[in-house]
DNA sequence: TCCCGCTTCAAACAATCGTTTGAATTCTAG
DNA sequence: CTAGAATTCAAACGATTGTTTGAAGCGGGA
């Protein structure tokens, strides 16, 4: 008992990132949030004060360990002395990639992500630009090490398409559907790998 | 007078089109709709029947034009004889540019595109697909024609990915922003350079 | 055992939602 | 000018929204 993954705050977390990804934030309620996780209404203003806090914190819970993740990689990919560009992609991708196969809501939370892009919504933006820009900023500077011929406009063009790109595969938004005997693991590997080809081809390019 | 223009219809349409890129479907009210749109709340239901079909008619007015030019540019592109492949990719990439450019609320339809590959709404997504489907479907048998190296499902991948990044791109998501001195036009020229060079590369890689 | 802090609960709050109504107004064709 | 259709209007509908309330239930330390 009282396993804190199973704990009403944990509950809530995981029925939200479910609703929110497939209606939205202001489509998906509160009441049918805390009915899918089997909670009181008011559990969620007791635990998280108000809904715009639990969107915050349906955000904190993955990008923690998401971005220690890449950073890992990161570092891992840099310490051999002559990084590959693929690599250092690999390194921002796969970690998304894992998250989206986490069993636990990791695929719709990757949903949730895009629409946090499609929200222009400011108090958001600043949330996730203050908490973690500083990861974008690292994976910036690795690729200007890696593309010395490119100046820093171009780079930062080619970088927003490819952050672009990343965001709608990972969150399904694609036509392509998985074939029937295909496992989801499978498929998302894939799509990871045709992603990070496609990125370095258009990085690399003159 | 009664110049069409600028009739009720015409004018929830645009406050429609407004409010859903700042705020989405779910966010954005029919009150706050007819009053930016300066008309009577009962106008909404008495002229479109409903909040989804007000949805459907912000979509076709906007796309019954973008998608027209996008076959012609095609088929101008197709016409030479030997298109290049960068010719293709603008006529899918330029009228969209340039509906991002149209003063009465072009880019804001951009952004309500971008909400609508979110929006993994059933309805919606049925309604593009059967209005809008052959497009994609004849724009991919060009490429296909273009890239005969490639396999199917290959070049599935690549427009797949292509069309995320173009959708993120043109709805204004990423990070880079227009320099001050520059004028929306030039910046958005600029964007569909960019994003028309490192598609190429990606598309013609091996 | 009793007590106290933490958590859950049903119920209600005012506000806002999409939609409907029926009368008032404006437009148009004869 | 007038009859009738088309449109606009203020008002209200029941349902649902996020949030608050105060009491009930709970578990562990004295």
């Amino acid at each position: 008992m009282n396993d804190p993954r199973f704990s009403t705050k944990q509950r809530i977390l995981g029925a939200a990132e479910d609703l929110f990804a497939r209606r939205g934030f202001a489509g998906a309620s509160l009441r049918q949030v805390t009915t899918a996780a089997k909670v009181n209404l008011a559990a969620v203003n007791y635990h998280f004060g108000s809904k715009d806090r639990l969107i915050e914190e349906v955000f904190r819970r993955r990008l923690d360990e998401l971005n220690a993740r890449r950073l890992a990689a990161l570092k891992g990919a840099m310490a051999g002395g002559n990084p590959q560009l693929a690599e250092v992609l690999a390194a921002f991708i796969k970690p998304a990639l894992d998250l989206s196969l986490d069993r636990e809501g990791g695929s719709a939370f990757v949903r949730v992500l895009a629409r946090a892009y499609a929200e222009h919504n400011e108090r958001l933006r600043r949330f996730l630009s203050d908490n973690y820009g500083h990861v974008l900023r690292e994976f910036a500077a690795a690729f200007a090490r890696l593309l010395p011929r490119l100046d820093k406009e171009e780079l930062y063009w080619r970088l927003d398409i490819v952050a672009g790109a990343l965001t709608y595969a990972m969150a399904d938004f694609g036509v392509i559907k998985r074939r029937s005997g295909q496992s989801e693991r499978d498929f998302r590997e894939r799509a990871a790998e045709h992603l990070i080809r496609f990125a370095a081809a258009g990085l690399k390019e003159e």
